[in-house]
RNA sequence: GACCCCAUCGUCUAGCCUGGUCAGGACACUAGCUUUUCAAGCUAGUAACGCGGGUUCAAAUCCCGCUGGGGUCGCCA
């Protein structure tokens, strides 16, 4: 049976890049019915915090890679240092101090990995290996052979950054007599700018995309398409039809580079093709820490605002920017769309829409469209010279969704006050 | 520097294995439609096989070299 594992090391968040390797893993183990395994790589008892285990365990579900197994390297110490000592006593290790050290025997060492094919190393440029540390810990290479070794891991898939480790760890299988698993080398993700992506190119951590609004299956779905595709020209794919097409064979070779852009219009696509009333679920905690909603909350009033936006979203977290004018009560307006649109003294007209719109029963986007009309043509006017002035009188913005839909899930009360607002502020000038 | 990996539009990719479709799709970009603005949506368009040698009737596809990019050279993982 199949069995794979994703191997964090707890000295930081999740990674972007280590989500991809989590996910390609997650998605080989499925597609063959088999295992997933996490083990935590927290040998390093300085640099790894439990503070991070939980963080990436939380970015793990957040994603949806449930794992079938999880272990921890600093409950498995005593098993290193008596495959340690197996391989002391075998005469195939020594001592160096208190550090336990592999003697690299000269060789050719063949990689026959799932993606690139053969690869081959000749061993006469690597050094001995390190196996167990002068503090009694072991050393990378050791301890992640002896767990997959142990753990029955029949494929590793890790990032390329790998390859070169591949053969040193190679030779710590042969020394242990241990089967040497199947080998498949991710490409790696780069930023924008070509090198590695890093916090300098763009967020990084899983969970900066959770707090940035992004939906898991738009992060997963972005995440599978940068160096596999599931073909058809298809791009937009859950991941369960996802693993019914996954061949760890079709994986590319070549580096990708990570596109923003392309996530964003993804996540749009997600939050687009939403039911409104999970995508309100989706929106409270951002609105509750906005402080946009406290306590009680007209759920249904909710609802239409965030239907308005629903098609314009690309981030959970762009609704709070496009929709600020419904939940502030002192609204700020844009200094362009200032200058733009009320630098003409538009008070007379705002005036009589604002006693025209006090009385429109029921307030709704046809009724007000109707009165809104009258008016304009009362004065004589074009719609769109009082559209646009209104559109920043009421939110701050000369953009934005259609006047009369923004004006229905404005309210009355919000609508009448910024208006006698804005006339008064025009006559006083 | 040594060793290793990689190379199709600006970006993600299909095609490559098993040579023979105007090299297909998506993001971005441009234009048009729609429209009260901006998005969205729809339509159209610009845009790629890194270079040089082979092999072959025929090369994006197979081989070699070059160039370019990336990775690794820790008692970090």
């Amino acid at each position: 049976m199949v069995k794979v594992r994703f191997a964090p090391s707890p000295t930081g968040y999740l990674h972007i890049g280590g989500a991809r390797t989590a996910l390609f893993n997650w998605m080989y183990a499925a597609a063959q019915g088999g295992k997933f395994v996490l083990r935590i790589e927290d040998t390093d008892r300085i640099r790894s915090k439990s503070e991070y285990v939980d963080e990436i365990l939380e970015s793990m579900k957040w994603l949806g890679l449930t794992w079938d197994e999880i272990y921890y390297q600093s409950d498995r110490f005593d098993l290193y240092r008596k495959y340690a000592q197996n391989l002391l006593d075998a005469g195939k290790a020594y001592k160096e101090g208190d550090a336990v050290i592999l003697k690299m025997p000269q060789q050719e060492v063949v990689i026959y990995d799932l993606i690139r094919g053969k690869i081959t190393f000749d061993t006469a440029t690597i050094k001995d290996q390190v196996l167990m540390k002068s503090d009694g810990s072991p050393t990378y290479s050791f301890a992640c052979v002896l767990d997959d070794a142990l753990m029955d891991i029949t494929c590793v898939v890790r990032g390329e950054d790998h390859i070169s480790n591949t053969p040193k760890q190679m030779i710590i299988y042969e020394a242990l007599g241990f089967k040497i698993p199947k080998f498949a080398h991710l490409p790696l993700i780069m930023g924008e700018d070509g090198s590695r992506l890093s916090k300098r190119t763009g967020a990084v951590a899983v969970t900066d995309y959770q707090q940035e609004g992004f939906l898991p299956e738009a992060l997963v779905n972005y995440l599978m398409l940068l160096g596999w595709s599931p073909g058809n020209n298809q791009e937009i794919i859950k991941l369960a039809a996802a693993v019914k097409k996954f061949s760890i064979k079709k994986v590319n070779k070549a580096a990708a580079v990570f596109s923003m852009e392309k996530l964003k219009w993804l996540n749009g696509q997600y939050i687009k093709s939403m039911e409104t009333d999970a995508l309100t679920e989706l929106l409270m905690p951002f609105l509750k820490e906005k402080g946009y909603i406290k306590g009680d909350f007209d759920g249904q009033k909710l609802k239409n605002i965030v239907h308005l936006f629903q098609g314009r979203l690309s981030t959970l977290k762009d609704f709070l920017e496009w929709a600020d004018f419904v939940f502030v009560d002192h609204l700020t307006i844009d200094e362009d769309a200032q200058q733009k649109h009320l630098a003409q003294d538009r008070s007379k007209e705002f005036t009589l829409l604002h006693e025209r719109f006090s009385l429109v029963y029921p307030f709704n986007a046809s009724t007000l469209e109707k009165a809104f009309r009258d008016v304009v043509s009362e004065l004589g006017l074009k719609a769109s010279d009082l559209v646009h002035p209104v559109r920043v009188a009421l939110t701050g913005r000369a953009v934005g969704p259609g006047l009369f839909e923004t004006i229905d899930v404005l309210g009355k009360e919000k609508t009448i006050k910024r208006l006698s607002e804005a006339f008064m502020k025009q006559e006083a000038e």
